[in-house]
RNA sequence: GGCGCGGUCGCCAAGUGGUAAGGCAAAGGUCUGCAAAACCUUUAACGGCGGUUCGAUUCCGCCCCGCGCCUCCA
């Protein structure tokens, strides 16, 4: 299916196929993304998805859509109770520390923060009142003080992920859990907590929510009991994103949601990442071994979400390189001289790019096409540039056209050692102040200008030396840029 | 076994029923005091076997290979 006119169409887990959007609420899209799960600091794979979901939100503004999306964060689950019981503190103290780094991790990588960033443990209370709606429809059975739903009741039962449960026996697989169930296909809507277990004192008893439940409950508490986009990694599909299906759909008797986008899976050296193989990296990890936020975002972002990403050291360096290229042709078009006039050429190239770059996220966020559609434009423009046929009012609008591109991909700011400032990463190399770079490109001009080349390559390496880069340009001016 | 995602130049990765974008890397050249950046040129690819078709990388079938999910998991 090839996208109409301003359409924008996207693959639809729930129908196999690729879909036009049509938003519910004409001009705004509703959005719920699966959060973290704060045990632990986020990986790089958990970041694939986000930047998915944040090119995305970002796309849908600059078409002009208002986006409301809901994340959560789920700050209770058997692992968060079990590590915090370990370290004698609160639950929230425990989970405080990785919630502040994923804060921390998405502002490094520049994903927008969602309208609503909310915890699972702020809505208990809506929870409890989902399951009691669910009781009253008689959906659910109780055992040993937990709840659990009882999947029979919904003939719709795998849909979304087209797994044939009738084959999944009762008994057949032992819950990890350990709780008694009717049917091994079904799933606790809240637990009874063991002795010494955190838990909540509510209406339907003492525990905890089952994980499924609080996706549920805070996406339909704010954006509805339909909604147009739900966003997830492909593993969640199943069985989380069947089960939060079951409990809605029969809740509210109505469609839980239109849209189910999921991305594919990072692999690391066509390996999962997984603790034992030892590939398991956080954003952390990576930062402190030099790579930069720009680069592991444009990595992230340059395979299409559907598609597996592996993740190697070459594609790093790749991608590094990559974000130069952009960031040096936007550095040309603001330092170089160019004769006055303007080229009504290049404007219409410009024209061709945006709507090239439009076209391909318009395609089921076709981010490779959207790429090659800017990198086009930067070949041609730059040869424009060295033909002298790129004018003095041309630079202005292709500065504003990249910057358009840049609402979505967000990695032309060379703000990566400030992020990493923030994330408490010591810059690797020595840091100089502005000032002092100035003064020594000025010694340097110097130099050059009576010959002394000696004396002007010092200077060079010694900037160098100090993670700085320097350019001469045509018409004499001088660009510098960290490495 | 069921359900998915893939196998396109050295690497990453688009795309199309009429022999194929873009990025990175490589080689040569232009520019430069030398570099850097940029540009130009060059190199080179559709897993295999059948089928449909005038014609398939693109559609169909089978096979091979990689990865994932099948109640921890983005």
């Amino acid at each position: 299916m090839a996208a109409k006119l301003n359409e924008i169409i996207l693959h639809n887990t729930l129908s196999n196929r690729v879909e036009p959007l049509a938003p519910i609420h004409p001009g705004e899209v509703r959005i719920y993304t699966c959060g973290p799960t704060v045990y632990s600091f986020a990986h790089i794979g958990n970041f694939r998805t986000f930047i998915f979901q944040d090119v995305l939100r970002r796309f849908f503004r600059l078409r002009g859509l208002r986006v409301l999306q809901v994340m959560n964060i789920t700050d209770v689950d058997d692992r968060i109770i079990h590590n915090a019981a370990a370290a004698s503190v609160p639950i929230r103290e425990y989970t405080e520390k990785y919630v502040r780094a994923f804060l921390e991790d998405i502002d490094a990588l520049h994903i927008e923060m969602p309208e609503e960033l909310v915890r699972a443990t702020d809505h208990i209370d809506d929870m409890v009142t989902l399951i009691e709606k669910l009781q009253a429809k008689g959906l659910t059975y109780s055992s040993d003080g937990s709840v659990y739903f009882r999947i029979s009741k919904f003939p719709d039962y795998g849909k979304l992920s087209k797994i044939d449960v009738s084959g999944m026996q009762a008994g057949a697989r032992v819950d990890v859990d350990q709780y008694e169930k009717d049917d091994a296909r079904d799933f606790a809507l809240w637990k009874s907590p063991k002795p010494g277990e955190h838990f909540w004192e509510t209406r339907i008893g003492m525990g905890r929510p089952g994980w499924h439940i609080e996706c549920s409950a805070m996406a339909m508490k704010y954006l509805g009991d339909t909604i147009d986009i739900h966003t997830g990694g492909v593993d969640l599909a199943f069985p989380h994103h069947e089960n939060e299906i079951a409990q809605s759909e029969s809740a509210t008797g109505r469609p839980f949601v239109r849209m189910w986008l999921h991305s594919e899976h990072l692999i690391i050296n066509g390996q999962k990442m997984s603790k034992s193989l030892g590939n398991f990296y956080t954003l952390r990890d990576l930062f402190a071994k030099g790579y930069k936020p720009s680069t592991i975002r444009f990595l992230l972002l340059s395979v299409p979400y559907r598609r597996q990403l592996n993740f190697t050291e070459d594609g790093l360096v790749q991608a590094k390189n990559s974000v130069e290229r952009l960031r040096n042709f936007v550095a040309r078009l603001k330092a170089e001289q160019f004769a006055a006039g303007s080229n009504p050429e290049i404007e219409k190239r410009i024209e061709k790019a945006e709507g090239e770059f439009d076209a391909g996220l318009a395609d089921d966020v076709n981010t490779a096409r959207a790429l090659a559609a800017i990198f086009d434009l930067v070949r041609d423009v730059n040869a424009a540039m060295d033909r002298r046929e790129f004018l003095q009012q041309n630079a202005p609008r292709t500065v504003a056209a990249m910057e358009k591109f840049d609402s979505v991909l967000a990695l032309l700011v060379d703000d990566d050692d400030e992020k990493l400032r923030l994330l408490g990463i010591a810059p690797r190399k020595p840091q100089l102040p502005v000032s002092q770079i100035e003064g020594l490109i000025e010694e340097r001009n110097a130099a050059r200008r009576s010959r002394d080349f000696k004396r002007s390559d010092e200077i060079r390496q010694q900037l160098s030396d100090s993670g700085i880069l320097l350019e001469d340009s045509k018409d004499g001016s001088v660009r510098w840029k960290y490495k």
